[in-house]
Parts: structure tokens; sequence; C-alpha cells
RNA sequence: GCUGUUAUAGCUCAGUGGUAGAGCACUUCCUUGGUAAGGAAGAGGUCACGAGUUCAAAUCUCGUUAACAGCUCCA
């Protein structure tokens, strides 16, 4: 007999060999139906693999991250299984569950798949479900394995193979469909109810540009029909939110063909909110001890020689504009980086000026690939709030922590709750591609981890990930779809300074070298208000959004009177505008409703006698009538509330 | 850049080898109304661009441009 401990703390005893599903049966049938994976030692095993020591034990369902991870782990290897039997000679390269669904890397030879192909693929899937197949553990040699893949001319399944230690190879096999695999799996494909292939797409093998592109298929899976239905459902909702659908109807943004792609244009409502959000962090800024500064949209190459930009973009930029000068050549701006090291140099600096902090609205101009360009989100001219700090090597940690304030003041005031915080240090292994000394790298990174632990912020460290000069503290957000977006960032640079030999004055009446840091808490305007446009769905915060008030005279007979309204609450700076089409009063408040307009005042008769507004806020219904002086001053105390507490 | 998909009216989309349709928006008229769609008429498109096949191309083929999903990249 073996004990098994539950996550309550009870125990129980079996026979040594019990299943994990044999223990679900042993507590109630209905679990034993639901339960996909079991957690053994904190490792998630199958159901069907024998336990023969004391564990502890963890039941999985549906509702668990390993419940769902078995289930669409499962759910690629019957994708596989169904493109085997359509596609003969089709290899595989590797299927994994994923964060909503799972998918399948294949070579199908010759063949091409296409999205056309994907509903008859579904269908026998389907298929091969119904016929409620076991998943078969098998323990196998390196050098079997390799045979066995071998022959069946699976070139990308014995790479894997050739990596992985002697011992600790296992397959799983459904019907005629065997896979290289670790787990874990349902006990059978029968749990398997309804299944969508969502997307095909190109992807290279192994992640490398160099190396031949796989083609994709995405699928998603779920134990009834009505959940996929539902999770449907939810995507469209979702796409509701897309900044790109939401910028066109609310007029703040457009592209043109003709002025290029990834050149985005704000409209007057979108200039009017961006300039509102650069005034409230300009606002703070100052009070941070930050000073504005311009400058211009190029630079001579040389300044990017120096910087070591040149050398690491300069091909994959916009390239040089030549001048009818021979020789001289002006680059457009990729970072203002350069720019404000030459502000930094102008005059002599002294200790007791820094921290020097310039911060500039910069716009700057990337190439990126054709492909990466997406919505605001990804463009190639943007503008970054940007600013650096240039400071002594003593008081980095400190300057680091009042960046974060400044990022933390901002999602507080956007509501922005869920992001996630991400170090970025140099790859452990590879690490030519960075410049910089070794100590300085060191010092810098420690700078960050220890900042992140003084304020109690959760970050992940990731490894390669660093910008090749320094490391760097992301803030990542997540679209209306659950794509993740970099907005605000921090990033240490001992590397700049020490290439424009920038320099101070210290109190020991030597000179010293100043570190830099770069920071953008938006990151840039442009993918800062496309993701806000998708958490707020438009419904933008009342101080921020363009039009805060829009009046709806009950007839034409009222149209003067709300003119007057309107007149009145800009007198006061509240942006309203006048609904006065020939439209009944039902059809005005479902369109404006639906426009996103915080305030809806209707005025008719009574009002207009009374100099009074019938105020109906955007989903909240009627709220009663106001003398309009009041409705004006407990909008602006409502929008001075919001701003002024930060 | 790569793989796949797409491009028809301001917007959302239907359509098809015989030179174009709907709904919404827009204009005009009727209606003058009280908290989520009143009625009628009208205007609006070289069917992204360029070539080819064909008696005939918006429709088929190729190329270009742009967009969408993913991969790679992201100073």
């Amino acid at each position: 007999m073996i004990k098994i401990t539950f996550p309550d703390g009870s125990v129980r005893e079996y026979n040594e060999g019990v299943t994990g599903l044999q223990i679900a049966e042993s507590i109630s049938s209905r679990l034993a139906q639901d339960v996909l994976a079991c957690g053994v030692n904190g490792e998630t095993w199958d159901l069907s693999r024998p336990i023969n020591n004391d564990a502890s034990v963890v039941l999985y369902k549906w509702d668990d991250e390993q419940g769902k991870h078995a289930f669409w782990h499962t759910s690629a290897h019957l994708l596989a299984e169904a493109l085997q039997e359509l596609y003969p000679g089709i290899q595989f390269g590797i299927g994994p569950a994923i964060e909503n669904g799972f998918y399948y890397d294949v070579d199908p030879g010759e063949a091409t798949i296409k999205e056309g192909d994907l509903a008859d693929i579904e269908k026998k899937m389907a298929e091969l479900a119904a016929k409620k197949e076991a998943l078969v553990r098998q323990d196998i040699a390196k050098a079997d394995a390799l045979k066995m893949f071998g022959d069946r001319g699976e070139t990308y399944k014995c790479e894997l193979i050739s990596e992985l230690e002697d011992g600790h190879i296992t397959t799983y096999t459904q019907g005629a469909f065997t896979d290289l695999c670790r787990g874990p799996h349902l006990t059978s494909t029968a749990p398997i109810k309804a299944i969508k292939l969502t997307a095909v797409a190109g992807a290279y093998w192994r992640g490398q540009e160099d190396r031949k592109q796989m083609t994709r298929i995405y699928g998603i899976s779920f134990p009834k029909k009505k959940m996929l239905d539902e999770y449907l459902a939810l995507m469209e909702e979702a796409k509701k939110r897309d900044h790109r659908k939401i910028g066109k109807e609310m007029e703040l943004f457009m592209f043109s063909e003709t002025v290029g792609k990834g050149l985005p244009m704000w409209l007057p409502k979108g200039t009017a909110l961006r300039l509102r959000l650069e005034d409230f962090l300009k606002r703070i800024q100052k009070r941070f001890g930050y000073q504005q500064v311009m400058t211009p949209h190029i630079g001579n190459k040389q300044l990017y020689v120096t910087s070591g930009h040149y050398a690491k973009y300069g091909k994959d930029s916009f390239q040089p504009i030549h001048t009818p000068e021979e020789n001289e050549e002006y680059l457009l701006k990729p970072m203002n980086c350069p720019h404000h090291c030459e502000i930094y140099k102008w005059q002599p600096r002294s200790y007791k000026d820094l921290p020097l902090r310039l911060a500039e609205f910069g716009t700057v101009y990337r190439y990126e690939q054709s492909g990466e360009l997406h919505g605001l989100t990804r463009v190639r001219s943007f503008t970054q709030d940007d600013a650096h700090i240039f400071c002594r090597p003593d008081q980095v940690k400190d300057e680091f922590l009042r960046v974060m304030d400044i990022i933390f003041i901002i999602f507080r005031a956007l509501n922005f709750e869920n992001f996630e915080a991400q170090i970025s240090l140099r790859d452990k292994v590879n690490r030519e591609k960075y410049i910089g000394s070794e100590e300085n790298w060191e010092r810098a990174e420690q700078a960050i981890i220890e900042a992140c632990q003084e304020k109690g912020l959760p970050a992940k460290i990731e490894y390669g990930e660093a910008a090749f000069y320094g490391p760097k503290l992301d803030f990542m957000v997540k679209d209306a779809i659950g794509r993740r977006w970099q907005l605000g960032t921090i990033q240490v640079d001992y590397n700049l300074p020490e290439r424009f030999q920038l320099e101070y004055m210290g109190s020991d009446n030597q000179k010293h070298r100043p570190v830099m840091i770069h920071r953008a808490p938006f990151g840039s305007m442009e993918r800062f208000v496309a993701v806000l446009i998708e958490h707020t769905g438009g419904k933008f915060p009342l101080w921020l959004t363009p039009d805060q008030v829009v009046v709806l005279p009950i007839s034409e007979k009222f149209n003067d009177y709300a003119k007057e309204v309107q007149a009145y609450l800009d007198s006061q700076d509240i942006r309203a505008i006048v609904d006065d089409r020939n439209e009944k009063i039902g059809r005005k408040i479902r369109d404006n409703e639906m426009k996103r307009i915080p305030y809806l005042l209707i005025v008719g008769e009574k009002e207009a006698a009374n100099g009074e507004v019938s105020v109906r806020k955007q989903g909240e219904g009627d709220q009663g009538s106001k003398k309009i002086e009041d409705f004006a001053k407990i909008l602006n105390e409502e929008v001075q509330n919001m701003i002024n507490k930060y």
C-alpha cells in the first residue's frame, strides 16, 4: 500500500501502481468524469500512469491550467493524427498547448495547407476523436527512437531526439499515430467534443529565421460544443475593442497609402486627446524636476556612428538623406538619445547640476519590417514620451525609483491594473552582441533588480531581452485579444556616456563620467493610445475623451437654446457638441450613446424656460434636470478630481 | 522580410465570365417629437493599381500596392 496525500492535507491508502484516474474514481464517479490530468509531487502526470510510491496528488479538471493544458496537448496530437491521414508523408515539428488552445508545426512537403483546408481537417479530427482512442505512453531508448522516427523520415523529430538525454524519452500513441512527447495527456481523445482550427501561418523551425519555415496550424478545443461557441463569441466581442476599428469610428487617427505604410496621421479629435495626455505627463514631469527640450527630426550620420546605432541598425533603417553637398549625409532620427547627449555636452557640467533630466516628446522614425506593422502599436514614425536622466553613479538607483513612481502614477490615473513588469537582462551565454564593459552591465543589472525589490514590484526576469547597450525594465500590457505590448520602459545606459565622452566635474575637482537613464512612461504616444483604446473600448476617462457632452434638442425649435448651452459649456472649458439633426429624441439618444459620449444633455421647452439641462449619463440613463451652471460646475469638479490627485 | 488570407459606395458587407447590390451614414422633403432606431425620395462606385487570357474581365491568371492572422524582428 502507498499513502496518497491530497491538497487539503487528508491522506488515503491505495494499492501500489494506482493511477490518478482510479484515485478519482475512488472519490466520486462525477470527479472521475471531469478529471483531465493529475499532479504527482508537483509534476503533471497522465491519469493512466501508475503511481508506485507515497505521493502528494492533485486532480486537475478543466478549470485548472494543467487540466486545460493536457486537453489541448492531446488535441494537438489529434490534429497531427488527422494530418497524417490526410497528408501522407507529412513531417511533424512540435505541437504544444498554448495559452488559448494549441498548434502543430508541420512540413507537408510538396503540398500546401491553406485556410480553406482547415474545415476538412477539423472534420477528420472529429471523426478520429469519436473513435475514443486511448493515448498510450511508452518509454523508449534513444537509439530506438532515432531508428523509429528515422525510418519514417521524420528529420525534425530526429533532430529533437538527438538533443534529448537517453532514458528520459517517451512516446505517446493513439490509434495509428505515434509522437515523440513528454506528455502529459488525456487518457483518450474521447473528451474532445468541439474543435475549431483557427488559423494557418508560417513559423520558422525552432524560431530561427534562417531555418525552414514550417506550416503552423492553430486550433482550440473544448469538452462541450457550448464552450466553443462561447469562446468564439468572446473573441468576436474582443474584436469590437480593436483600436483600429474604434480609432476610425471615433475619428482619432488614419493611414494613407499615399503617405506610406506605418505612418499614422492624427485627426483633430485624436490629436486633442493625445495633447491632453502629453500635458498630463508634462505636469507630472515638471514636479519631478524634468526640463522640456526640443530637437530636430534629423541628425548627421556621424551622430549615429558615434552612438553605435549606425553600425547596429544602419542597413535596416531608413537610408541616409543626401544633400547637395557631396558626402554630407543625414539620418531621420530613430531615437532621441544622441541629440540629448549633445545638449548635455553643450556646456561643462558640475556634479551640482546632476541629475539633469531632459524630456522631449520626440518623434522618431524606424524602418520596421513590413510584416511587423500593426495599427498604432507598431509603426514607422512614432513619438516617444522620452527623457534622459544624466546622473552620478550613486544616484542611479534613486533616479530609477523616481521614474518608477511616474510610471505608477500614469498607470493608476488611466486604470491600467493588469500590467506585467519584465526585467530584460543579457543573454547568459551569447554576449558578443552587447556593447559596454562587463562591470558596467553587472552594476546596471543589479540596480534594476534592487529597485524592483525596493518597490515590491513583482517582475519577471528575461535573459537575452536586453537592449544592446544596456538592461531595462519594461511594463507590458495586453491588448483586446491578449497580445502583449510593451508600454513604459526604463533603461540604464553606461554606454552612450562613454561613446559621447560625457563628463562632469566632481566635488573632488576631477572629471567623471555620468550615467544615463532612458525612460518613457507611455512608451510611445501611438502605442499607448492604441492600448488605452482597447482597454476602455473607446470609453475614455472624462478628462481625456474627445467630446465630453452632447446637447440634444427635443425638436428643431430648441436648436438655438442647445447652441446657447454649448457656448456656455465652451466658456467653461467643457467640450460639447450639438446634435441638431431632424430626428426624434429617442434616435438622438441611441446614436450618441453609441458614440461613447459621457454626458447627454436633453433640452426642450421646460429646460429652455428655466435655464436647465436634463442630464443623461452614458450607460446610466436619466439623471434628472439641473441648472446649466450647476452641471458645468459638477462636470469640471469631476475632471479636476480625476487629474489633480496625481 | 517569410507563410496564409483579403481588397466592391464614407462604414459594414453580399454578389458574379455578359460593364454592380443591401443596410447604415449622407442630401432633400414630410413629420416637431421628452430618454436607445418615425416616414419618403435622392445622390454616391473605372469593383485597390498594372498587365495578360477571352468575342467579353469587377469576376480567371500573373505582377504591384495596402490591410489582416501568425512567425521572425523591435535601438
